[in-house]
DNA sequence: GTCACGTTGTGATACTATTAACAGTAATCA
DNA sequence: TGATTACTGTTAATAGTATCACAACGTGAC
């Protein structure tokens, strides 16, 4: 299976959200246009993103919904599941497991680690709390692929050196700060702080429509 | 001040963060591969960065630390603030206040909104709980021009609504929704198990390194 | 002064991503 | 059956983004 473009990634990831939560219609079949428009893109974007995935459709049928989805998780899921792991238990950390935790996903959160010693063997969402120190022999021992890095600026690179001598191969960034990690391992940012500040600067250029 | 693209606006916050977190050196300037290293993007790109920014160094010395500061504060904050709202306090919305609230920030988070009876009037890290009926009279007697929508997907986009017609021009959204606003409104999305199931996803690609 | 060095500023280039344009195709209907 | 319609698949064009390569410059050594 060749390489698929990052952001078309990301849009196959909505497809198949907008697609799971749909009211059924037309016996189990979508055209671009429909998903398009529940997924807020162009229906070009649509048809080359399925292109992409090696997707065919039909001409006045449209896309088979149960074989698309089935395609969109043979190509984003791994076969069987994918584990990960935790590192930092506080607001954001905490928040994250409430609702990534307990449920069917096919990415499942085993294991959580603290330097706290407050919260350490703590059960949070159903997910316990190890000491930071014992990350990367347990994290191994489990099999974990992907960490998600959870802790003050300050701690993420340690936090990410840890995960990488895991053998981790996926890290999900929360902290603000770049990491530098070795080839070969994807490290996705999430920036709230700067998600904010550039939302603000650029809607301080429009103006605000009045009532 | 012409419009600067996307993806600079997103560097130049880094920028700015790593320049105020550093430790001081050289007599206040700094050279394009020194920030580089600090942000993790090549000095090029620093170099162009800046030149988008209309800022100018010098061969041999560098770039004003100071001067370059107060720049890019002038590109990307507005000069007396911007107010803005929360719009669901739930675990994230809980998460964010406790990060967001009470610090000099140049964005201020003035009220949160949420439905739940039993929240609304609290105070929840110095922020105050208002009926989400209220939102549109409130957020627009109180001047606020930015939105963070935290609330579960299906109220997503009667949260956007209600935003936009508060005049709020940028929306912060972490619900898994896309949204459809009117022209002139910035959205930005964070969609955190989108983040996670692409990380996945190209983790999986990756062959663990072993010990 | 002038040479050597290391830096900035930027045109040219390459790459990635999106949009436009249209040929090909299945279904429907006269 | 042939014309019409509404869709898909894909090539071509455009826009947005990152990198290369190098001219221009300031400073310090001598």
């Amino acid at each position: 299976m060749q390489r698929i473009p990052s952001k078309t990634v990301e849009r196959l990831i909505v497809y198949r959200r907008v697609l799971a939560s749909r009211v059924e219609g037309r016996s189990g079949h979508v055209y671009s246009h429909e998903l398009a428009g529940m997924a807020r893109v162009s229906a070009v974007q649509v048809r080359r993103d399925l292109m992409e995935a090696g997707f065919s459709g039909s001409p006045s049928r449209g896309y088979e919904v149960d074989e698309l989805l089935g395609r969109i998780d043979r190509i984003l899921d791994a076969p069987d599941g994918m584990k990960a792991v935790l590192v930092g238990v506080g607001n954001i950390g905490r928040a994250l497991l409430s609702f990534l935790a307990g449920r069917g996903l096919k990415i499942e959160v085993v294991a959580a680690f603290d330097n706290d010693a407050a919260k350490i063997d703590r059960v949070i969402s159903g997910c316990r709390v190890y000491d930071m120190q014992t990350l990367p022999e347990r994290s191994r021992a489990l099999g974990v692929r992907i960490g998600v890095i959870a802790v003050p600026g300050p701690q993420a690179q340690a936090a990410a050196d840890a995960l990488v001598e895991a053998g981790v191969t996926g890290i999900l960034n929360f902290a603000p700060v770049p990491l530098l990690v070795r080839a070969g391992v994807q490290v996705e940012q999430v920036d709230i702080m700067r998600a904010l500040e550039k939302v603000a600067h650029f809607a301080k250029q429009e103006k605000a429509r009045e009532v």
